[in-house]
DNA sequence: CGGCTCGTACGATAGGCATCGTAGTACGTA
DNA sequence: TACGTACTACGATGCCTATCGTACGAGCCG
């Protein structure tokens, strides 16, 4: 090895440039996604893929990361058998002044309104 | 009749409340229906279904229409043989405030973006 | 080394959906 | 009434995707 990699494993993300709004809205539109971005967006900063107990299998929790990251939405790196994942919040407010915030609003507001008393 | 409604036709249109963020987002998440909003956002009032020149057939136009009405986005009435279309900007501000403005911002920025020098 | 945990890959399946074409309905008008 | 316009309904098609189960690979630890 030349280069001291964090991991032999390396993800495809997308550059800044190549992140599409409807991508990014696609990816949001499943609940299982806007709630990993939920969390991923209350901690600000890293959690591992196995820190969500989501109610799907890990296959499908699996994919579901896919889909974030393909979007442009969450990085991912791998930190010896974990895979630590952060949003994108530089990327995204970089392209889209004020959406991420608006739609982690939006999503709590909703949280609030079907959720409690 | 009893009652003089607009047109003898009507349309079935979630209330406020059963507007969902995944719904909304879903629906935005498709180019042309983005489009459609957009466009619909410009002239802030309404537009014909047929105002629209979009590249597919109407079959397909009616279809994106449908589904933006039944994610509570857009509103339709009948009047004659037209049919009318509206942002439902109050409904959507009232449960996200900014979300709309934010995503026609990002989506004005991306057309900037992608679409010229 | 042996096993354990974390996450991936692959195939299968079932459902959703964007698109089309054709046929039909509602409304206005000559 | 007869015709044209605006939109709809329905069926078909092909693609995408959310989900699962099972088998595998990569890294830690005893």
């Amino acid at each position: 090895m030349t280069s001291p990699a964090v991991s032999t494993r390396d993800l495809p993300h997308p550059a800044r440039d190549e992140i599409r709004l409807e991508g990014v809205l696609h990816a949001l539109s499943d609940p299982m996604r806007l709630r990993i971005v939920r969390e991923l967006a209350a901690v600000s900063g890293e959690l591992t893929c196995s820190h969500f107990d989501l109610p799907v299998t890990k296959s499908t929790t699996t994919h579901h990361f896919r889909v974030l990251r393909e979007a442009g939405v969450v990085q991912q790196i791998y930190r010896g058998t974990a895979k630590m994942n952060g949003l994108r919040r530089d990327d995204l407010d970089g392209l889209f002044p004020g959406l991420l915030d608006a739609l982690l609003d939006a999503a709590a507001r909703q949280a609030v309104r079907l959720g409690s008393a």
